[in-house]
DNA sequence: GTTTTTACCGAAAACGTTTTCGATAAACTT
DNA sequence: AAGTTTATCGAAAACGTTTTCGGTAAAAAC
């Protein structure tokens, strides 16, 4: 019933704990009879080094810790799996916590990792965070940190994130690109790095194409839901009647700005076209299909975890680490709502 | 820059490491006087105790393991966020592993929980798990073991499950108290044991009102996707004229079919009512909204989280451990796809 | 036959806790 | 004043590893 340890097989092959140890590891100086002898009484007591134990003598955990603002999401699941799988290659386990969107969960999160004693923590940012504290405490306690999507730049760490604003120009030029001459934005609230990003890139693309930037087209939503989508929709088409083409933030909000078109029988890509950002699921089930940015978030994950694999072996051989800045190309999606090139 | 000890605040406070380890655990035998000063000083080095340690000498990890065969897949991430977050309140860290639905990678996710010593492990199986020795052997460990969603009947442990059969029944009987005579079904494949609890489920309430059952209504769907939702709808319409209702076994099938109803201009729920199944986030989303049987994930997860909670707690107080089936009830989600009462 | 090498093994410390069991001194009893 | 209680602390073992450093015997070298 109880796991098998060292002392056990030690004793009863009449060894002592170091050589059995040595015999489990393929040390030298071991000879074949006794390391046969010990593997194979190893294997049918289904012996396990315990895992506790290791970590206290050799100081490494084998697990990271990830804290996330929200599991149930397209995003962040594709991104957790792309850091499992990653994590799984190289034998480190992956402890998952969920900040909900709150600066004092997220501290607490954070907390309970150091208490893990974890060798690296992952990391997007709640909406609510302002202070970071607790991320220089991270670091003072030689846990490696590393941080993805939404990342704050004052934090002395590596960090992934999404080129946000060339996505947004591409998005913006693919409108551009087939003959849209009009067209509106639908961005997020003004503080978020990625929402001043997103928008940046379609006043970029509009004044690469020598379109005139006009102020009046772009709408700050706050909610990003699907209602706003609607609601937004309605308010653009009593405000301008000359658009043909609207850049969203986020899916979402281009679903319900779908929504509301079709309501009005307004032909979509042909009077106006919609391209959104993030490529959830639903977007290629709504009718038209949503053209849209593509949001990596598998290799996000992938990447993220291959950073903080380095930094965690480089810290451990004593090496200096130099933090990274990893910017993703995105790739747009191009379905039924916007016309064809 | 190395995390603080139990022996550095000894030494520094000249006490010896027992008293420094009571006094801030709040032992009877240590004067406030030294509790305070102890105290003071853990706070000022950022005193954490080392997991590693105490686990080793207190046997348990507090951590827990969970192992479901795919990350990126709504009603998954729904339990996960309930595991955590029950986990978290008891004190209780999660480690998730993917099984891709691989029998092998199965087999090995176990075996890396047992390696770390989880005090527990949560399981849906993968599709293609057909020996359950690899379970039997994390019994065999001492640790705890719950199933959850995708269960094998053969395996002795505690499970918790949704009680599809109820569910079907009661949403086909939704759309029989609102009016409708001929009620199609699209189905699942034949083998999986909800696909056919929910076949049953319908067939069951057919008879309870007294409505004949029509072999030729059911459809045996095989992807299950948005594709073969439109395919069996044209044929459905195809074949019957005169249906009324469908209950569909997943709601991407059932957006599917309302898509390719609204192409059609049937109108819904007012010449065809449609009933889906696991209340997918764009369900609200579609047009007309779906009405649907929610799936609880996120009670799914709590629950399971519960009962690994208890078990482990009993076995550590040397308690017999009686194996519990817990049978979840669903409710239906009301929405524009079915009509009013 | 003596020395040197080689092969094999074990003792012991260390990792950072928790907890039992004394030990000491001060404070009470009577 | 002698015994008894109380308050406060520390020594030490234990949890299960890993790894260094010797140690012994057999084999090899001269």
């Amino acid at each position: 019933m109880k796991p098998a340890t060292l002392k056990e097989i030690a004793t009863t092959l009449g060894l002592s704990i170091s050589t059995v140890s040595k015999a489990l590891k393929d040390y030298p100086d071991v000879s074949k009879k006794t390391k046969k002898l010990v593997k194979e009484l190893a294997e049918t007591l289904n012996y396990r080094p315990n895992a506790s134990a290791v970590n206290l003598r050799t100081k490494e955990s084998k697990t990271i810790g990830l804290v996330i603002p929200e599991v149930v999401h397209h995003f962040f699941s594709s991104v957790i799996k792309g850091i499992i799988s990653e994590a799984e290659d190289k034998g480190y386990l992956v402890i998952i916590l969920q900040s909900n969107e709150s600066f004092e969960l997220e501290k607490k999160q954070i907390e309970l990792l150091i208490n893990k004693q974890v060798d690296g923590i992952l990391i997007s940012l709640a909406n609510g965070t302002y202070d970071f504290s607790h991320l220089k405490a991270v670091m003072n306690q030689g846990i490696t940190l590393v941080m993805f999507d939404k990342i704050a730049k004052i934090v002395d760490c590596s960090k992934v994130i999404i080129d946000d604003q060339m996505a947004a120009f591409d998005a913006t030029q693919h409108l551009i690109d087939t003959g849209c001459k009009r067209i509106a934005h639908f961005r997020g609230p003004l503080t978020p790095q990625n929402s001043i990003d997103r928008f940046l890139g379609y006043k970029k693309a509009l004044l690469h194409n020598q379109i005139p930037y006009d102020p009046s087209l772009v709408y700050i939503l706050d909610a990003m839901s699907f209602e706003e989508g609607q609601h937004f929709t309605k308010e653009l088409l009593k405000d301008h009647d000359d658009i043909d083409g609207i850049f969203i933030n986020t899916d979402l909000v281009a679903i319900g700005s779908i929504t509301e078109l079709n309501k009005r029988n307004i032909k979509i890509p042909e009077q106006i076209s919609i391209i959104g950002f993030s490529n959830w699921f639903m977007s290629s089930v709504i009718s038209p299909t949503l053209s849209t940015v593509n949001q990596p978030g598998h290799l996000m994950g992938k990447k993220s975890f291959k950073l903080l694999y380095k930094e965690i072996k480089k810290r451990k051989e004593g090496k200096k680490i130099k933090f990274k800045n990893v910017e993703l190309k995105t790739d747009i999606i191009l379905r039924d709502s916007t016309k064809k090139i």
